[in-house]
DNA sequence: TCAAAAGTGTTCACAGTACACCCATGC
DNA sequence: GCATGGGTGTACTGTGAACACTTTTGA
């Protein structure tokens, strides 16, 4: 152990994976780098942590930036620092995976960056280690939704359980049984029933339901099991 | 976005938070930090990375001059950035959790550094913000070993089931069950059974069991539920 | 022979699953 | 009225929890 005068120092970035999902289909938002090297290239959204702003600030911020919306749901992933993983510079990058509700950010796009969402199974090639961030990303979003609720934040503040229960099989590739997955759902208590139904998906309709927020806030990390068979051990 | 030149650089720093286990306690392993400003104070086994080294590089380089071990089980916990963190000047901490089984340690005592091992319900006062640190490995490690079998690499080679069970008990304060402990356990098939029996804890002598490493590997990822209650919402 | 801890058996309640069935509605 | 998706009922299975019981052996 030395002196910290005698110790080099490092760029740091901070690096947002962000998941969106827009009825259909899981998304990722990246934007074309604006600057060089490999300006135009596809990339996560990212920047760099300033003097004043702690790596969480900086996400915010980077966040805010681009999609105009505060107070997303916003965790931090992990610390990426091998030494050429930057091909200019060394950096270490913070990366963070975030969840948003495509239709809210739609309202408030902003174009300066151009970001583009990109179907979760068809990304572009992205530069840096981005690809292996986005794979780890998925794991870990995976991994939550499966043990909390959590998938919840990528859809309005208004979504039927068809909605949600589509999302979830979006997110595993799978189908989950209609009937089991409502009843699971409802022993949380964590949604409450509104009066009035969406009839876009169907004919009868399905009744608009809300995350009861004290619940929710109070149960982050209770766990679920909306996903059969991640729970047993096999 | 601007450009790198513009940017601020920083210290990073990795910081180790070492758990092991002596049969009758969870404890964490802190050292007398060696340089001003605090020389003296309990902290968090820690360095500098080196400009050569990844952030594991340079936590598996500090582990192995403390213990003199190679290969533990490491993880990375979180990064650590807020801007007045550390008070002599800004410094980034990644930080990763280690088990080690004690008995092998105290086998190559590295007396250079004065290690000490704190009951985890007995931590002294630590630096900076190193006891929050300290929380978060706590909670980590609760959450983890409930869902994975992780809590092996603690324990000798040969361990009994009721000195699991026994750990177990210290990570979660609470008394389980020893036979449905046993059978819960015996039913993952990641424990080989050894002809001989530790008569230390009783008359009668409990069977050896050791990891099979294969299946282990293979199932770093599964599921277990050996803490009771931990897998239901309620 | 008795105490103490290891290990096994048994029962019960309930969670998870599969799948049949009923319901509301637009066409 | 009938196709379509929303929602409910039900029966079966397996797991988890509690606790009684048997086994082994040193003192």
């Amino acid at each position: 152990m030395r002196r910290y005068s005698q110790q080099k120092r490092f760029l740091f970035a901070v690096d947002c994976i962000i998941f969106g999902f827009d009825g259909q289909e899981l998304k990722l938002m990246v934007i074309q780098r604006g600057f060089e090297p490999f300006r135009g290239k596809w990339s996560l959204v990212g920047g760099f942590v300033g003097e004043k702003e702690s790596a969480e600030d900086a996400a915010a911020r980077v966040l805010k930036e681009l999609t105009g919306l505060d107070g997303l749901y916003m965790e931090q992933l992990h610390a990426f620092s091998a030494i050429d993983r930057d091909t200019v510079e060394r950096t270490v990058s913070i990366t963070f995976f975030a969840l948003i509700d495509i239709q809210q950010y739609t309202q408030q796009i902003i174009e300066h960056y151009h970001p583009a969402w990109f179907s979760i199974n068809e990304l572009p090639d992205l530069i840096f280690d981005h690809t292996k961030i986005v794979e780890l990303a998925k794991e870990k979003l995976r991994y939550k939704a499966a043990l909390h609720p959590l998938l919840f934040e990528l859809l309005p503040a208004k979504f039927t359980i068809p909605q949600l229960q589509n999302l979830y099989q979006c997110v595993y590739n799978t189908g989950f049984d209609k009937g089991n997955f409502n009843r699971k759902l409802l022993s949380t208590k964590l949604l409450m029933k509104l009066k009035d139904k969406d009839k876009l998906g169907s004919k009868k309709g399905a009744f608009y339901y809300k995350v009861d927020t004290k619940k929710y806030n109070a149960s982050l990390n209770s766990f679920l099991n909306l996903v059969p068979g991640q729970n047993s051990w096999k």
